[in-house]
DNA sequence: ATGCATGTTACATG
DNA sequence: ACATGTAACATGCA
């Protein structure tokens, strides 16, 4: 499910717990999310701490606590976070819950593509400070944008944008509505693309991006009708630009959404 | 039943 | 070493 925009969303859905006592940490330690860290280490390390501070790098969420823990956790494909208050709340895919004193901090993961990292230490975890320029800083200017295509020169568009360590934060919606908005075909290698081809992609990227967070928000909005998305997901959706069928087609091994006649 | 799913990555290939 | 493509991971759903 998560890309950049809805990463952001489920972070704030821990805020409510920010601040709090853990008193319990109850985790599913066999299962592979813990696959990169140890979960007895992490109750054990987490139990008595309080998170005081969260933030996104695209995909990566990080929850800082009170006693130098980094808790880094993934959602991989069907993960989410979220808050109750509930005592009997379903626990059937809930990976890690964190006990406070007005609620549950949860995470699940159906899948279990998603992971959690966790390490205490006074300075940053590795997988947290060697982390390439996100998509809305300042330093994701166009220049350096051309840098990072022109070691690409061979690859296809879409399988380019789903590269974490060069567009984090990307997924396969959000590579498909880039490059609706930019009216450049899926397929199109890198080596192909004019140069204000190349300043169209670099803009659109950062404007779906900023959108998507916009629209998403603090309360999980709903799509405008104007873009792809709303149409993508099934077969027999038409393009909000032409009313032309839109294409699915399996490219560089996902599926791809796409407006043969909107996009070259 | 068969194929597919908004992700990552180890491995294979050139 | 680097760029690119593919299979595998775990589980439920159409």
């Amino acid at each position: 499910m998560p890309e950049l925009a809805e990463v952001d969303y489920f972070r704030k859905q821990w805020n409510s717990g920010l601040g709090l006592r853990i008193s319990r940490v109850t985790t599913h330690p066999w299962t592979r999310v813990y696959r990169d860290c140890d979960p007895v280490d992490l109750v054990a390390s987490l139990a008595g701490n309080r998170l005081v501070h969260s933030e996104t790098h695209g995909k990566q969420m990080l929850f800082r606590t009170d006693r130098s823990g980094w808790l880094g956790i993934h959602l991989g494909m069907t993960g989410s976070l979220s808050w109750t208050t509930q005592v009997d709340f379903d626990d059937g895919y809930a990976h890690l819950v964190l006990q406070t004193s007005d609620g549950w901090l949860i995470f699940e993961d159906l899948r279990q593509f998603g992971r959690v990292l966790f390490e205490v230490n006074s300075e940053p975890p590795s997988w947290w400070s060697n982390l390439p320029p996100e998509i809305m800083d300042v330093e994701f200017s166009f220049d350096y944008f051309q840098t990072l295509l022109r070691r690409r020169l061979g690859a296809q568009l879409k399988p380019m944008l789903l590269m974490q360590d060069l567009f984090p934060g990307i997924g396969n919606w959000m590579a498909d509505e880039i490059l609706w908005c930019a009216r450049l075909a899926p397929s199109r290698r890198v080596r192909s693309l004019h140069l204000a081809e190349v300043r169209t992609l670099h803009q659109k990227i950062h404007w779906v991006a900023k959108r998507s967070l916009e629209i998403v928000g603090d309360d999980w909005g709903e799509f405008p009708d104007a873009w792809l998305f709303k149409h993508r997901w099934k077969d027999g959706g038409n393009c909000p630009k032409t009313g032309k069928p839109l294409k699915r087609e399996r490219i560089g091994g996902r599926t791809t959404c796409w407006s043969p006649s909107w996009q070259q």
